[in-house]
RNA sequence: GGGCGGGUAGCUCAGCUGGUAAGAGCACCGGCCUUACAAGCCGGGGGUCGCAGGUUCGAAUCCUGUUCCGCCCA
């Protein structure tokens, strides 16, 4: 006995050990010059914001699980690290960092500013860079990369270029979404419409060289302003009246035409509407129908601007209150109506857009758009849950157009550039000398940035050296796979499939799983303003690395949309994994060291489980014990290579843990101990140790990919020999095989197990204190059943404390004893002087009212004729085995009834 | 307004291609410091599977309706 661990598994002890060793020997280091099949997946790269919350955290599990799993199948397994420059956000977490300093960008210039930005990137950077590694993500850093490095801005200008000269990238005025607060454009993505409470303002417009008016109704009146028709349906009943008339615009007094227009709701408001094409998407389309100018009324800012009159220079808000004031002071206004209804806000601050009209670059998705749907609908991307599925059809097959151009400064400047001499538009990778046009030298970029996920679009391929031909992209291009969150399925997974197809002509992953998000116990999505948020550090700092990827693990179910996640959950998790440790600690106090020479002992890593198998011979079998926990394993095994291999995480660990803590620990240890604390026989002692050693190893190898640290503390201590990897993550997946499933071992073992806990039940619930011994006698007339029982007499006596076991096919004196009916036998305890009658009646009747509605339920089917006849041949012998067995033990109930009557 | 997902034990969820007496974790109740583990061990209680119909010999599972909750799109 020598080695000796600890009574608890302090996580902290042991896992940024077991990280540096790893990191040291490069195990995650990806070999595209290997013949092992190649299985790469690209993270999601992380913003650098910040730092990762417990959210973030899932897909991380999630993928080195299926990396360390698929390493140990024997791929070549290539994990990606990188991060994302997200340029709205980050530019606006940067900003507020300069506001403490009373500071703005526009203050300290775009060169200074992007430097600052750049500052903040490192620290943030390695920050995530450190939470990764404490989970124990077995990625490659060789291989890192960042969406704004050197090689990365190559691939999005190349890819903007050959967009753009396809005709697949244009620029032009357009109504887009604005967010005044950001000074930004934004993709209709980011625009969150949510319920708000506002008024439906009904306005006279008179009717030029007329006492008339018309009412029109509108949420926005400060648009008002920017009016430049009145439109109206042709089944309007008012239409023939209003034909070819002329309106006058309040305020302004700008002479409004009457157009005709189909778009037009006649059910909405009074049936007619004010048409302010630059400020609204709808009558922007509407206006160029009808060759409308559009007048801008705003500035960038959302003040109103020069075309607003005297209200110029008034927020857009306050520009409402007073033109309210002055429409309702004139007569204008003919009502407010409150009005809910869905307004855009901006993703990232929260504002009110705008609607705006601007000069902006576009992606025209639709040719794009076609291909990927195929290539979701033909399988050769596969979506986990394919209830995903619907919701990328449906948004791909509306696809509009993508505004890419963002008026910010952190981003990949669009490679554009004007002639400032006769305003030439030149797209190209390099910059341009001189103007194709007039050969001029004055020539400006494009100011713009690009919206983030153009570049996330191109990440499966840019970060594999894309567009150089490099080692990696011809390896590892299509990666295998891709996890992340459901809720980013447009902003990134459907672009980058876009992207794929179109400059890869190959989709960019075989595979998506798609992981629920993270929510508070309360089923309450984690925010920063609920307060909600479970931070992840603390959680690993409280609980280890290793019970936090458990717990997310588990709780995986594909297409569940939110994972609860809880401290006391994670407790619960760390408690297994102490279990684990308390297990292996057992067996390896038990386990001679190497000095003690454990040359004989299964080598950790490269047993296998059929070695196990036939450790047992003619002269000496394996007992049950043995073989049933051996043919558990080989289940086990089975059951997590195919639940893992079709990404069912939960099936994996429920399973795992059900058979470590409930069979192996619960039932296997305790009988091993049987021929481990024995001194009789030191063969059978030593054999045991190996079966321990050896299931241990197994149990580990199956463990690791869930539980890495651990795992490899644990392994470590385990004997070895020449042939074992320096890691448990360089291990081969653990052997199974269908011949080493015993279905008789199992079946005897369960027979034995019944009886064991209904002696158990039987002394508690008689109130047997566990100190007192009790004799057990088995009654039956089974021949085999009671070969079975000798056979397995030391483990019932052993686990149900029993000082003596009799097995006997001769009815015992039965009086003072406590009875239990089993399968096929009766089971008595005598309990002289301890016996109480009132309970045992209790206990029996309470047997015999669940037995008698069972035999009910069944008697029922059976007389059934149709049942008979109709159902299947296996399921009727079923229900008739099963009934009589339950009419024969409710007849030994009611015989022992019998007995404790008064 | 359109679409999707879901209501199963006190809580969080499995099970849902119909059939082997409804499962797990946590929580709960009773008893135990039994030398791997009190972050533990042993035993126990707890569900008319949202509601109403239907199909079927048989429904948590399939169909229809209904209600509630969540999400996505407009």
């Amino acid at each position: 006995m020598t080695t000796t661990l600890q009574k608890r598994y302090e996580p902290a002890e042991y896992e940024e050990k077991w990280y540096r060793f790893w990191e040291a020997h490069e195990l995650f280091k990806a070999e595209p010059k290997s013949n092992k099949e190649p299985f790469c997946i690209v993270i999601p790269p992380p913003n650098i914001t910040g730092i990762l919350h417990t959210g973030h955290l899932l897909p991380m599990v999630l993928q080195d699980l299926i990396i360390r799993f698929k390493k140990a199948r024997g791929a070549d397994t290539f994990w990606l690290p990188g991060t994302d420059h997200a340029g709205i956000a980050t530019q606006n977490v940067v900003e507020r960092e300069l506001a403490k300093e009373g500071l703005t960008r526009e203050k300290i210039g775009r060169e200074e500013f992007v430097k600052r930005v750049w500052e903040w990137k490192e620290r943030s950077h390695d920050g995530i860079t450190d939470q990764l590694k404490r989970l124990g993500a077995s990625l490659d850093w060789s291989r890192e990369r960042f969406t704004l490095d050197e090689g990365l801005c190559k691939a999005v200008t190349k890819a903007f270029v050959k967009l753009f000269d396809d005709g697949l990238i244009y620029r032009g005025f357009y109504i887009i979404n604005w967010c005044p607060r950001c000074q930004t454009a934004i993709s209709d993505l980011e625009a969150i419409y949510r319920p708000t409470e506002g008024n439906l303002y009904h306005i006279k417009y008179p009717i030029k060289d007329t006492v008339d008016h018309i009412v029109v109704a509108t949420t926005r009146p400060e648009t008002m302003l920017g009016d430049t028709g009145v439109a109206i349906h042709k089944s309007h009943p008012k239409a023939d009246y209003l034909r070819g008339k002329t309106i006058i615009l309040p305020v302004v007094g700008r002479e409004l035409p009457v157009v005709e227009d189909d778009a037009v709701d006649p059910e909405f408001g009074t049936g007619i509407v004010k048409i302010t094409p630059a400020h609204d998407p709808n009558d922007f389309e509407i206006g160029n129908r009808h060759g409308l100018p559009r007048i801008t009324v705003m500035n960038k800012d959302a003040t109103m601007n020069q075309n607003a009159g005297e209200y110029q220079g008034l927020e857009r808000m306050e520009c409402r209150r007073r033109l309210v004031k002055y429409l309702k002071e004139n007569g204008l206004l003919e009502k407010i109506e409150p009005h809910s209804h869905k307004v855009a806000h901006c993703q990232r601050c929260d504002t009110v857009i705008e609607p705006y009209l601007s000069q902006q670059w576009f992606v025209k998705t639709k040719p794009l758009a076609e291909p990927a749907i195929a290539a979701v609908k033909n399988g050769d991307v596969k979506f986990i849950s394919p209830a995903w599925e619907n919701l990328y059809f449906d948004w791909m097959e509306n696809i509009r157009d993508w505004c890419i151009s963002r008026q910010l400064w952190w981003g990949h400047r669009i490679p554009a550039y004007y002639c400032q001499g006769c305003d030439e538009q030149i797209v190209s990778e390099e910059r341009p000398s001189n103007c194709p046009k007039c050969g001029g030298t004055e020539i400006v970029q494009d100011e713009d940035v690009l919206d983030t996920w153009f570049s996330s679009a191109l990440w499966p391929f840019s970060t594999l050296g894309w567009p150089d031909d490099t080692e990696d992209l011809r390896t590892y291009y299509p990666t295998s796979c891709l996890v992340t969150a459901f809720d980013i399925i447009f902003f990134w997974v459907a672009r980058m499939i876009m992207m794929g197809l179109y400059v890869m002509h190959e989709v960019p992953f075989k595979v998506v799983y798609f992981n629920g998000l993270i929510c508070d116990e309360k089923g309450q999505k984690m925010s920063k303003s609920k307060d909600n948020v479970v931070d992840a550090r603390n959680l690993i700092s409280e609980f280890g690395t290793d019970a936090v990827r458990f717990a997310l693990a588990i709780q995986s179910i594909p297409g569940r949309q939110y994972l609860p996640i809880s401290e006391g959950r994670v407790a619960g998790y760390r408690n297994f994994v102490n279990k684990i440790w308390n297990a292996a600690r057992f067996i390896l106090m038990n386990t001679p060291s190497a000095e003690e020479g454990n040359g004989s002992m299964p080598a950790a890593g490269v047993t296998k489980l059929s070695d196990l198998a036939t450790l047992g011979d003619e002269q000496r079998p394996l007992g049950l014990a043995d073989s049933w926990m051996l043919s558990r394993l080989a289940r086990l095994v089975i059951d997590v290579t195919e639940d893992l291999e079709e990404y069912k995480f939960y099936e994996a660990c429920d399973v795992i843990y059900q058979f470590v803590w409930h069979e192996y620990c619960d039932w296997y240890l305790e009988l091993a101990k049987l021929d481990l604390y024995q001194d009789d026989d030191p063969q059978l002692k030593e054999r045991c140790t190996k079966i321990l050693c050896g299931s241990l190893d197994v149990i580990l190898r199956l463990l690791h990919p869930i539980m890495p640290f651990i795992t490899e503390e644990l392994w470590q201590h385990l004997p070895r020999s020449d042939d074992s990897p320096i890691s448990i993550a360089l291990c081969d997946w653990p052997e199974s095989d269908k011949s080493l499933v015993s279905d008789d071992a199992e079946r005897s073992m369960s027979l034995v197990m019944e009886i064991i806990t209904k002696v158990r039940t039987m002394r508690s619930e008689m109130n047997v204190p566990p100190s007192r011994q009790a004799p057990v006698i088995v009654y039956t007339a089974n021949a085999s059943l009671r070969e079975l029982l000798r056979d397995g007499s030391k483990y019932i006596m052993s686990l149900a404390k029993t000082e003596s076991l009799t097995v006997t096919d001769s009815e015992p004196e039965r009086k003072h004893c406590a009875t239990a009916v089993g399968a096929d036998c009766e089971i008595f305890v005598p309990l002289e002087g301890i016996i109480n009658f009132e309970l045992e009646r209790a206990r029996l009747g309470k047997e015999l009212k669940k037995i008698d509605k069972n035999i009910n339920a069944d008697e029922r089917k059976l007389r059934n004729r149709e049942f008979i006849s109709n159902a299947p041949r296996d399921i009727i012998e079923m229900v008739k085995k099963r009934h009589r067995e339950s009419t024969e033990q409710r007849a030994k109930i009611e015989r022992a009834l019998k007995f404790v009557a008064d």
